[in-house]
DNA sequence: CTTAGCACTTAGGTGCGCCGAGTGCTAACC
DNA sequence: GGTTAGCACTCGGCGCACCTAAGTGCTAAG
């Protein structure tokens, strides 16, 4: 009974169930994997294995489906993640390629992601812990009315219009613009606060309210960026992927479509590991994910912002890890640009 | 065999058919309805019902559903929509109040008429068939890099990032932009094209190339405008209502997440009628909604973009209707601040 | 440790009969 | 003519018994 047979029928049990949906019986198992030995030595091993917990019956005369714990194990036993083919390869670079803004792009890498996968796909927008002010623009639309635009080094644009307290003129709009440039520029957006009120004092008395008010909008810019949002894609592929499940996938379209737990759990996944990062089950913190695996991966400079898919336990962990992975580096290389 | 009592059966039937999902027969119905005329009566109608093809019954044995057909009758029928609650109006007043620009009150809209509704609500964003050219801004982001933005007169306001053929100076810039404000200030977004051709000849021979760069920015801006866009929410209720017919809520979330389709729809829908517009289940073009139904009216000014649900043919029409009637009314209101 | 053999379990498919809801039709009624 | 009561008829769904196939655990031998 050698310990590594037993995770060579561990991996042939999760691989079986993957594609074919119906628990795995030992008979069926010998058949299709060439493992030298008869079908009651199986027997045997899962016996453990069942008793390890890493499969289930789902009732006694059935065969077995890996339990999340199963999958686990399963994908902390892959090393090595064989790279895609080279005609997935070229899909993924010529579709990124052709963004420009980064809405564009992380809008094409999700719809990327999800047909490479057949998964709902999720990309967080990047954060921006060391993004700095790049340039600040006030442009005046009506007496009293301010657009106001802040510019991030990582070329993210974010815009506003408020309403000021008293009119103003381009001129003194012109000068306001001069003072926050040379306080803020290349100031980390989380920083941004504390800068501002330093330099309240240097500011015309006539301006000081039109100044806060100001100073006020370009916080919440920097503060949209501070807090995350993300793109999905691919709803539909749940639909197909739970076809037996409808009633899990409630539950999940409400977690997509409230952000905040995917968010939440996506920075959660941020810490816990290099590479790729794998939540499965009921790993997961959230009742409403409890049927859903996450299958996740940091991307840009620092790896900070996480791209990866959402799909049910039951997926093909390899490919859909080696999938994520390669996103995530093409989408890496096309925002250094 | 009155005509009128005829009509008042079919409204029975859909009634009941949609709060029970279950066939109804002559004899509940005269349970449950005090017409003045027994069972046989009610019979020999839904005889002449389903021989117009108004209501079928699924099996022999069984009590009849309405058709798309059926269902279109009824709806037309409906004269006057009952208003909402105290309760709902007050809801859907202060959760629209609190926002301010366009992205945010579209994204509160779309929430709050999908749990007004439970069904998967859509909004357009606003036509801007006469928008104008409000205010033009470029700023230069590195020698060669231009950020280039476009306001309208609605409000709205779109940026990108270009790259220009060759580096250009604040100064050049400046001028640039003075030219192009000249030339289309005031101008209707889709007749930017036009007005860009004319002016061409004015500017100085070495800005040709980063003017004629800016100006094919703008028309894309433009464009931006042009080409709908739509927000969405609520689309875990399409799981919950068509909780039997796992099938077609694929096509459903894929035609959702395509856009385009709905889009199309909606433009369709605008032209339509004045008032609350209503496509039932296979009057529907589009074959992946042949079993869904959009309720949407027209907003803003001019009534021009589209504010609706999308949801089983099955659903509650004459509160449907009146959701997304009040719905659409509040959100004209806000945006006309 | 492995294997063959065997008794045991059980989900799922099939055939059967019954019940109830619902219909259409006919003949009487107003 | 429209309305009604009565009745024969139809079928889907349910419960039931039955059988089969797949799969297991266990025991005893290799």
């Amino acid at each position: 009974m050698s310990e590594p047979r037993r995770l060579e029928v561990l991996r042939a049990i999760v691989e079986d169930y993957v594609h074919s949906r119906e628990p795995v019986g030992s008979k069926a198992l010998v058949e299709r994997h060439h493992l030298g030995v008869s079908s009651a030595t199986i027997r045997n091993d899962m016996a453990v294995l069942e008793e390890e917990g890493l499969i289930v019956a789902p009732h006694t005369s059935a065969g077995r489906i890996p339990t999340d714990k199963g999958y686990r194990l399963f994908v902390d036993q892959l090393s090595d993640l064989k790279p895609l083919s080279a005609a997935e390869r070229r899909a993924i670079q010529t579709l990124l390629e052709g963004a420009d803004n980064i809405d564009d792009i992380l809008d094409r890498t999700v719809r990327l992601l999800s047909q490479l996968t057949n998964q709902v796909a999720v990309v967080q927008y990047p954060h921006l812990g060391n993004a700095k002010v790049r340039h600040i623009e006030f442009v005046l639309l009506a007496p009293a009315q301010v657009l106001v635009v802040l510019i991030s080094t990582t070329g993210r644009v974010e815009q506003r219009v408020i309403t000021v307290p008293a009119p103003v003129t381009e001129q003194d709009l012109h000068e306001l613009r001069q003072h926050f440039l040379q306080t803020l520029a290349g100031t980390t957006l989380t920083r941004i606060t504390s800068h501002l009120a330093d330099a309240q004092a240097t500011i015309p008395v006539h301006l000081r309210g039109t100044a806060a008010a100001l100073g006020r909008a370009l916080e919440q810019l920097a503060g949209i960026n501070r807090e995350d949002r993300m793109v999905m894609a691919g709803t539909a592929n749940l639909a197909r992927a739970t076809g037996d499940f409808p009633l899990t996938i409630g539950p999940i379209l409400e977690a997509l479509e409230e952000q905040v737990v995917m968010l939440r759990l996506l920075s959660e996944m941020e810490q816990d590991a290099k590479g790729v990062s794998v939540r499965i089950g009921s790993e997961n913190p959230y009742g409403s994910l409890s049927e859903a695996s996450v299958v996740a991966t940091g991307y840009g400079p620092d790896a900070s912002a996480m791209v990866g898919i959402l799909g049910p336990t039951r997926m093909d962990y390899p490919n859909t890890m080696a999938a994520v992975r390669a996103v995530a580096r093409y989408l890496s290389r096309v925002l250094n640009n």
